[in-house]
DNA sequence: ACCTGAACACCGTTCAAGT
DNA sequence: ACCTGAACACCGTTCAAGT
C-alpha cells in the first residue's frame, strides 16, 4: 500500500511539460470521453507530444490514474469548523460529493485502487476530527467515518442516473408496466420507485437517517 | 432503459453451446482474471470455440456483461418473510452482499449499467414489500430501499480490501507513521482507522445505524 | 537528459467465406 | 443456419535510436 502516488521522476522538460499540465489535460479527456475513451495515445495527442513522452513522467497508465484520483481528492475544498458536528459532517460529505460528481470516471477508478493517498488522507483527517470532537470513541469515529465515506462514494457511483427527465419518465412507465402479480409492491409505488432512482434528494434522505442513527449511538455512549 | 437483458437470438447450436453455459464460463473467467483479464477471445478459448461464435449468442461484449450482471442478481437466494421488518431487511441486504462479494468484478460492472434487469427487480420487489409492510409510505419506502441498496453495493465496491492480515498490519503502520502535526486525529486513532478499513463488521455497524435512523423516521410518521 | 517511432502482444468487432 | 479466420482499427508498453 503506497502512501503516496507522488511522481517517481520529474524530467526537466524541453516541451514545457509538467505533471500538473499532464494531469489537467488527462482529467479533461477523462471527463469528456469516459474511462473507455481514455488512452495514453489520445492523451499524448491532446498534449501535442509523442505517446512515449508521458512515460517519462508517469511510469505506467495505472500510476497516472492513481495520481488523477488523488488530484481530484485534493480538489475538495477544505471545510470550516463551525456548527454542530452534524452540520460539519454534512458540509464535508456534500463537498466530497459535489467535487466527485464533476468527474464520474474518477469515482469508477476509486473502486480498484487503494485509498491511502495524500488527498484522501486529508479528507479522513477532517472527518475524524469532527467525529472525535463530537465525542465518538476512537473506534466508533473510525467506523462512522468509513460508513459515511462509503455511503457518499456509493451514491456518487451507483446514484442518480445522469439521464434527464425523458429517461425518468421512461423509467416510471417501465416500472408501471411490470406484471402486477409478480411485482405488487413495486408497481403499487411505480412513480415513487422511479423517482427514488433519479432524484437527487434521496442522497440527503439517507444521509439524514444515517446521521440520526449515529446520533442515537453517540447518546448511548 | 431496456427492461430485460434477454438474449436477442438463440441459435440451435451444433457445439452444445447455450447462453447458460457461456454465462457460467464467462463468470468463472471474470472471477479468476478480473475485468482487465476478461476478453471475448479468452472466453472463446475457454469454451473451445472460435471467437466470433459468441457473437451469435450475444450481440456485443457489453450485452454479455449486462446479462452477467443480471445472472448474479438472479443468484441471490430468496428471503423468507419472517421476523421484524428490521430482521427481514438485514437478511435481504446480507444475502445481496454475500452473493456479490463472491464476484467483485460484477459489482464494478454495475457502476456503468442500468439496474432495471429482472434479477435486480426481484430484489427491489422483495425490499419494497418488507418496507411497505413495515408501514413506510410509498415515497419513504422507495427512498429507504434505494438508500439501503446503494449502501450495500457501495460497501461491496469500496469496502474491505480483500488483502489479508499482512496488508492490514501494513496499513496500521502506514497510518501511524503519518506526521502527527498534519494528521493529529488520524494518527491518534491509527489502529482503529486501519481496522475500519479492513474489518468486515463495519458494514453491520453502519447498517445498524441506518436501520436505527429509518426506525426513528417510521415512528414519526 | 529528454524525447520518440517502430514493434510486440494484445483488444472488440466487421465481413466474407466455409459448412 | 451455424460457425469461423482474416482483417481493421484500436490498445499499453518495451526497446533502441535520435537529439
Amino acid at each position: 500500500v503506497p502512501l503516496d502516488a507522488a511522481p517517481p521522476h520529474t524530467p526537466d522538460s524541453r516541451l514545457g511539460l509538467t505533471h500538473e499540465r499532464i494531469l489537467d489535460t488527462a482529467l479533461a479527456l477523462l471527463d469528456r470521453e469516459g474511462l473507455d475513451g481514455f488512452s495514453m495515445r489520445r492523451l499524448a495527442d491532446g498534449l501535442g507530444v509523442g505517446t512515449m513522452t508521458i512515460y517519462g513522467y508517469f511510469r505506467t497508465k495505472d500510476r497516472l490514474l492513481d495520481a488523477l484520483v488523488d488530484h481530484v481528492a485534493g480538489a475538495v475544498p477544505p471545510v470550516s469548523g463551525e456548527g454542530s458536528w452534524r452540520d460539519q459532517v454534512r458540509v464535508l460529505v456534500l463537498a466530497i460529493r459535489r467535487t466527485h460528481l464533476l468527474h464520474p470516471a474518477i469515482v469508477e477508478l476509486r473502486l480498484r485502487r487503494p485509498l491511502l493517498s495524500t488527498g484522501a488522507l486529508d479528507l479522513t483527517e477532517a472527518g475524524m476530527r469532527i467525529l472525535r470532537g463530537a465525542g465518538f470513541s476512537r473506534r466508533d469515529a473510525a467506523r462512522a467515518y468509513r460508513t459515511l465515506f462509503i455511503y457518499t462514494f456509493g451514491f456518487a457511483a451507483f446514484g442518480p442516473w445522469n439521464g434527464g427527465e425523458a429517461e425518468r419518465d421512461q423509467t416510471i412507465r417501465a416500472v408501471a408496466a411490470l406484471p402486477a402479480e409478480r411485482y405488487p409492491a413495486l408497481t403499487d409505488a411505480a412513480a415513487e420507485a422511479a423517482e427514488a432512482m433519479a432524484d437527487e434528494r434521496v442522497f440527503e434522505f439517507g444521509l439524514d437517517r444515517l446521521l440520526d442513527g449515529l446520533e442515537t449511538a453517540l447518546d448511548k455512549m
